[in-house]
DNA sequence: CCCCATGCCGATAACGCTAACAGGAGGGAA
DNA sequence: TTCCCTCCTGTTAGCGTTATCGGCATGGGG
């Protein structure tokens, strides 16, 4: 155990604590101070350890250290499809502000959101022993997973519905759905169609909500909303039975995806978008602005939102959280594909 | 710790392993066995500890298991901005396969992919004791945190670069674009433009130079490439360019996003799609097929490099890998964005 | 009858770290 | 001087699990 000859260069086995205090010349309790509470250790001291822990390129054993203090430094994120650019700029930036706070952050992705499902999901990231998780649950079948979760495990769930007893953090659906409504209104349309997200999305249905709640309060004629998957297909294919119905001038779309089918449909129907009819979508990814026309939509704040689920956790943590159910509010982007109808 | 009075709706800390012990009347070494070992416990006795285990809702402690066997189960996957399609694909289909042979994926997305930065997240996740590392590094700049990993951690790549001291897997890129440029000049275009990612994404440089070798192949002109950053805005911006020379009737743009700019860029400056130029995109995302025109593109099968680079993770853990470089075939998705040029 | 192999299970000692307390040195107030 | 308080560091005892070894049956072959 001899200082020079005991480097990381002749040894195999990571450095321990113990390694590092015996070339300090301390004991493993101050080796553990300086890590953990720098300032209760006097600064000369404090040097020669650290000096100590890059000479052996030191790492502390995170399971040793959890086994002790009971904390992982580790949270979990459950989610349906982080491939959908939603949930995925979500989980970008919890694992941001995360890294940023000292936390990892552990996965698991499902394929339907059922309380079966998240209750696995839930044991499997506890046996990891996380300190805590956010759930991503945008579906209407995830609540009653919601309601029966461990009384003990800090959860905290991004787009969930009401009457859930954990906190929640949502973009403010209803608001986005009123705001693209009552823009075509605005414009002088007589109505305005809907093409809906899938109707076990919570989201969806906020959407639908907001956008008849619009169309009531000015007295206009709601049709029945069509609802599609979420996906480009869906928006073509339920977009041409739209595009066939001349009396169809504004379609509120409820995502960028379908709206993109749905331009393409309009096209096909010889309908120009916006002097025939004008289309506004949700979400303002990336490629919306480039779009032919450019989309009018309903830009959501991702990293707004999974950073409030990151804060609210940690508080959740602390124990000191309420029930609180923090909106976001969502913010309308005008472009090309609106204009007033033709007249 | 007598029976039925220490079941857990009275009891507020979890169980362990010696509170599992206890109740089935066996020492802890049988119950550990009972769930690592089960055929080395008589079947009457292992019944017993089950139900016991049942009984108290029993869920092992990780750390400790860790802590002692060095193994913990977990993956790390680096990335970077897994908010794109193709890292977002890779990591999901990762974590579902690992998930299905027990293991849990922990993640660290970097804002920039350099050897410190490279180094500090293999760092992070390895005080986490993970058992393994996929990295997905599909810049240039990612070679040399490649090149110095430390030596006992098994480590994957996913679109590295050659000569590195670890397997790879990666979509053939220079394949994809060769499929492509081919495919355009069977349409019997003269020559076709390049519109390419950035210059230190390898991925990129790969297409570059597929692009270029079939030109040359051919002895067809082979034109400086214009290089983007794969958003639809650097599409647009330098497919104004392009749209406003005569003598370009085709374009190879290096993923689908660039192509959607590319396309507004055509149609704003009156050139039709494919009738005076063909498009042809690469990745095909889901959206692509809904393009105006639906768009011409290469198919990149991320789920099968995920699938790819779990099992050679596996493989490697198992002592048993080769530095092999494995390749996925991609495949060129004709629609309707390309067709002879004009005459 | 003994001997050894085999099957099953238990006791003990780690793994690497930190909580909790203990103790010595130094300084200021009574 | 004495006492106490503060600042710094060390000692001890776990945290919950598994590796290792050893022991007690049982059984079959010599």
């Amino acid at each position: 155990m001899a200082g020079k000859s005991d480097d990381r260069s002749t040894r195999t086995r990571p450095a321990v604590l113990g390694d590092v205090a015996a070339l300090a010349g301390v004991s493993a309790m101050t080796v553990s101070r300086v890590l953990n509470a720098p300032d209760r250790v006097r600064a000369e001291t404090r040097e020669r350890v650290l000096a100590a822990v890059r000479e052996l390129d030191y790492w502390p054993n995170s399971a040793a250290r959890q086994l002790v203090t009971g904390r992982s430094g580790v949270l979990g994120v459950i989610s349906i499809d982080t491939t959908l650019y939603g949930p995925a700029s979500t989980l970008y930036c919890i694992e941001q502000t995360a890294r940023l706070s000292g936390y990892s952050v552990s996965i698991a992705s499902l394929s339907l959101l059922s309380r079966r499902s998240i209750e696995e999901a839930v044991h499997r990231l506890r046996s990891q022993s996380v300190d805590g998780v956010v759930i991503l649950a945008p579906h209407e079948s995830a609540a009653d997973g919601l309601r029966h979760l461990p009384p003990d495990l800090p959860v905290v769930a991004v787009d969930a519905g009401e009457d859930i007893p954990v906190p929640v953090v949502t973009v403010d659906q209803r608001a986005g759905a009123e705001h693209a409504t009552r823009h075509l209104l605005g414009l002088g349309h007589e109505t305005v169609r809907h093409l809906g997200g899938p109707v076990n999305w919570l989201d969806a249905n906020y959407r639908v909500d907001g956008w008849q709640g619009v169309l009531e309060e000015h007295d206009r004629p709601v049709h029945e909303p069509l609802r599609g998957d979420w996906s480009p297909r869906s928006g073509y294919e339920l977009g041409r039975q739209l595009a066939a119905d001349p009396t169809v001038t504004a379609v509120f779309v409820g995502n960028d995806q379908m709206a993109l089918g749905m331009l393409r449909a309009l096209r096909e129907a010889g309908r120009r978008v916006p002097e025939d009819v004008s289309v506004v979508g949700f979400d303002d990814v990336p490629e919306s602005a480039y779009y032919s026309p450019p989309l009018t939509t309903v830009r959501q704040d991702f990293g707004e939102v999974g950073r409030h689920a990151f804060h609210l956790l940690l508080d959740r943590m602390a124990g000191k959280g309420e029930e609180a159910r923090r909106l976001v509010e969502p913010e309308l982007v005008v472009r090309e594909s609106t204009a007033p109808p033709p007249r």
